[in-house]
DNA sequence: AACTATTTATAAGA
DNA sequence: TTCTTATAAATAGTT
């Protein structure tokens, strides 16, 4: 009884720039991953190439891109036709670079895959002590995402300092 | 009666390559369209600076910028206006590649800081049916040991490349 | 961070 | 293609 209504639920907005600050970062968080699924789906189900650069108002940059955003984006500047074989080709090569450091990951990763496999091989054996080990994963998941979250700062700090130099010696 | 139904409206569809071709083409009209509106939407109402490149499976470019798509596009790719003198070039080249990098390197972390927070949901949510669903648990666990080593990887490169930065950055 | 009521997007069918 | 229809998905406002 009482209200009854415990929401108004999804209002229509209007759109133009948001005026209230705090409203504005979960809109633009909501969003954004909204928007990176949907980018995510498109290129999935229709094989679009897709290059998708965000900067927030807080100079936060995200990006997305399918095959390859690298790719996309420089297709795009050159305006290069899709039949030039040859221009692609050197285009790709550019990027070989980046798939050889992806494969030594690979390969470093499979190395410890090994390991971690045993463990998961352990674990279906331990179903007793599942939550124990549901814990742990839990907490070091949640510590790993800290962890990023700090290094993501500082890296973002150690970038306004490159740039601050930079503009400093040029000016 | 019998059918009644004019139509079964929006069915559910799974997330991948489209067998119909012609399905494709309509599919990728629609969603092509719902998604630079959504963009055109997000860069308004957030005042987001935004760079959207597609390139259709058949070579057709589409593509939209807030507050202008080569700017945004620079910007990620840290170009800056060209200056005369030399040793400008030479600084703006070393500025450029810095930065780049750094870009690159808050977008990896951004969106492993995506992927770390939704397993970290699911592992929540887990909690809850972990008895049941312990098998299916599992497999994510052993998921989850895996983003936990390409983080760990993801790390000892940015220090390294903290070092070479720094060290570059001692004229 | 979850919930709920709406709006919005869209898969099928015509 | 373009419109309609029924349903799925996204999300604004609230707690």
């Amino acid at each position: 009884m009482s209200s009854g209504r415990k929401s108004l639920g999804h209002q229509k907005i209007e759109i133009k720039k948001m005026s209230s600050e705090s409203n504005l970062q979960v809109t633009f968080s909501r969003r954004r991953s909204g928007l990176f699924k949907k980018v995510d789906e498109f290129c999935t189900l229709c094989d679009a190439k897709i290059a998708l650069v965000v900067f927030s108002p807080s100079e936060n940059v995200f990006s997305f891109g399918h095959p390859n955003i690298d790719t996309v984006i420089d297709r795009y500047l050159s305006r290069i036709p899709p039949q030039n074989n040859d221009i692609m080709q050197f285009i790709e090569a550019r990027h070989k670079t980046n798939v050889c450091e992806i494969n030594d990951q690979l390969t470093q990763i499979n190395n410890t895959l090994d390991v971690e496999k045993k463990l998961g091989d352990e674990l279906s054996h331990l179903q007793k002590e599942y939550e124990t080990q549901f814990w742990w994963t839990c907490s070091h998941n949640r510590m790993n995402w800290i962890q990023l979250e700090i290094f993501k700062k500082a890296l973002k700090e150690f970038r306004n300092l490159v740039a601050q130099h930079t503009d400093r010696l040029v000016i």
